[in-house]
DNA sequence: GGACGATCCTACAACGTTGTAGAACGCTGT
DNA sequence: ACAGCGTTCTACAACGTTGTAGGATCGTCC
């Protein structure tokens, strides 16, 4: 159409510039820039020629340009570990949306919760192209939080460091894991096994959750048994339904599992499955997290659902709030709601029952 | 540190630039580029200098501003349904992955399925963010194929739209749920319903799949009943469950299942499992996708592996190609390879079964 | 009637990078 | 001795936008 190249230089797929919409609206290109970012004193006349001639044009704004001017990209970046395993694609779906009706744009990066990966996020070439981090490390512990303190604004998702130079946005891991495990004495069982704990390690959400599973053994007056405690690193189906077979085969008496994530949960209703072990009957099974796929296994499962929608709201917000404002601020943490979902691989007899929902608490620090 | 804004403007966090480590290295800022950016004639002490430079300053280059200068972003998109969905989120992982390799960045932009988002995410502001597109539309059709004549490349996944201006990877989706059929017909059922057809739909995958089916059916001699087959809109668990929920409460005699994906096929089983249906004695049951969540069920779903990692990377390359060489040339169609997987749904007896794989076959049109 | 403020608009420079053109230098071959 | 070529480096402009400063115009208030 209108083409004429004005130099010798090579860049630019010939696209329209506000230069072109100003000669056609007979404006200065400040006066586009003026209509363009909604400034007010424009008369009505003038912000409609310059309107037309953008339609007329075509016109787009560079967002390059505009970032390079800027010095904003209107992009956060969200590490996690891996979108194929759910929990963390239906966070990672959450936070997009979350992020959309903001109006910003969520850039995706995987680690593999490998420590050298989680730490080179923080400081890679990428973090230019985006104004703050949501970062979700499954590899690093509390002796890392000083690599947090990096020149842009972070959001701190997790149970791996505490108390870093980051806004920190969690859920209640001991309290749910307390309320799921009485859930589970409230139908009278006694001899509760866990799956995918992690030895020896202090911080992190499988130390969280047993602690508040023996939190509640305790409080019901049940002695608390390690041979009912069985390790998983990685929390797969596999490696639950691993455990839980290490676990059948070592013979302790059982008649209830608390698996730390409905991955490992998942895994372990199919261990049972393998054994012909009735669930609920002989031994009912909750997990944690309430992926899509708990409400589909059979039976389907009892788990804690973490109020991911919230989680992701509160940690755009956190974020947005320090790439607005950058004045020094005390890090806030927030600690998200959680409810017990009720399903059949805990209900009395081993029918469907209907889905019943317990009010989880939240707190505020 | 250094601190010294030069002007009164305000934009820029205060970054060591090009020009800081030419003044630091005594050269100009353009062979500070030439050192960056790999060029081969400088000589060995200058290059030394400025990398020491760039060192001693922590220098990185601004993404942004190249960004302007090349007319390029060194990102490409990702336009997909829904990342909770696991067939997408397995497929994003495989395509941020192959990516990464050539050293680009995938922004993912969830449409949710919604036709009017489907067309947005063409023309959408993001597109600016972006060098090229890989599209997976779910809502569109073929008469949609005029909508990809965009001013960037187009890289077309899925079964929704053909002979449109763009590359496009897909599966054989008729030769691969062909021979998931036979390979019922092969364990000796005669009776394979099909869930989640799309009624009166002349494309997308439903059609392609239920056409393999037809074809198995008829080179074995088997008779097509239409009331064997249950339609699904969406392809959820849930719908999955519906659907073969019907089936059998319709009472018609069915000895195998054919969900068209694997959500379907596992809704499908915890509806045979509801009504304690044995699988795969009284009723076998095939998948197709592969995703992680088959190889875990109760029983383990037998189902088509579509060759993800290779759909990705042809995916990129192919995107990769155009925005490289932007000259003209016919558009590609890339068939990729299936494999079925065989597990414990069609197992000859119900306990587990080594995994088995069947090679595909490639096309290359 | 003139000072003042609000409104509307423009000129200019700058964000940090890279393409182009070309200068300076040294080497080779005649 | 000098043309010719390759190497090494530099100056300059340009990518498209927006912040700043300020000019022009108009109405209002004492």
């Amino acid at each position: 159409m209108n083409g004429a190249r004005k130099n010798g230089t090579t860049p630019g797929r010939g696209a329209v510039t506000m230069n072109d919409v100003a000669t056609r609206a007979g404006v200065s290109i400040k006066t586009v820039s003026n209509v363009v970012n909604g400034y007010p004193h424009i008369r009505p006349g003038t912000r409609a020629r310059v309107e037309e001639a953008i339609e007329a044009l075509g016109y787009r704004v560079n967002i390059s340009a505009r970032n390079l001017r800027q010095g904003r990209t209107g992009i956060v970046g969200l590490a996690l570990p891996e979108l194929s395993l759910p929990y963390f694609a239906e966070l990672a779906d959450s936070v997009i949306r979350a992020a959309e009706q903001r109006g910003v744009i969520v850039l995706i990066e995987q680690t593999g919760a490998v420590r050298e990966r989680e730490l080179e996020v923080l400081t890679s070439e990428r973090r230019q192209l985006t104004d703050g981090l949501i970062y979700s490390p499954l590899a690093l512990g509390p002796e890392d939080g000083a690599a947090l303190d990096v020149p842009y604004p972070v959001v701190l998702l997790g149970e791996r460091i505490f108390g870093g130079p980051a806004d920190h946005v969690t859920m209640n891991n001991v309290e749910a894991a307390r309320a799921v495990t009485e859930h589970l004495l409230g139908i009278g069982r006694r001899r509760i096994a866990v799956v995918g704990a992690h030895e020896g390690e202090a911080v992190g959400s499988a130390a969280l959750r047993v602690r508040g599973y023996r939190e509640a053994l305790e409080a019901a007056g049940v002695a608390y048994d390690p041979a009912l405690v069985a390790e998983a690193g990685l929390w797969h189906r596999s490696t639950g339904a691993e455990a839980m077979a290490r676990l059948l085969d070592a013979g302790v008496e059982i008649d209830a599992v608390f698996g730390l994530n409905d991955a490992l949960a998942l895994g372990a209703l199919h261990a049972l499955h393998d054994r012909r072990v009735d669930v609920p009957g002989e031994i009912a099974v909750v997990g944690f997290d309430d992926i899509e796929d708990a409400a589909y296994a059979s039976p389907t499962l009892t788990t804690v659902s973490p109020g991911r929608e919230q989680i992701a709201r509160t940690a755009i917000d956190l974020l947005l709030a320090r790439i607005q404002d950058s004045s020094e601020r005390p890090y806030e943490r927030v600690i998200a709601d959680f409810e017990i979902v009720e399903r059949e691989s805990t209900a009395g007899q081993s029918a469907s029952v209907p889905v019943a929902a317990v009010p989880g608490r939240s707190i505020l620090a």
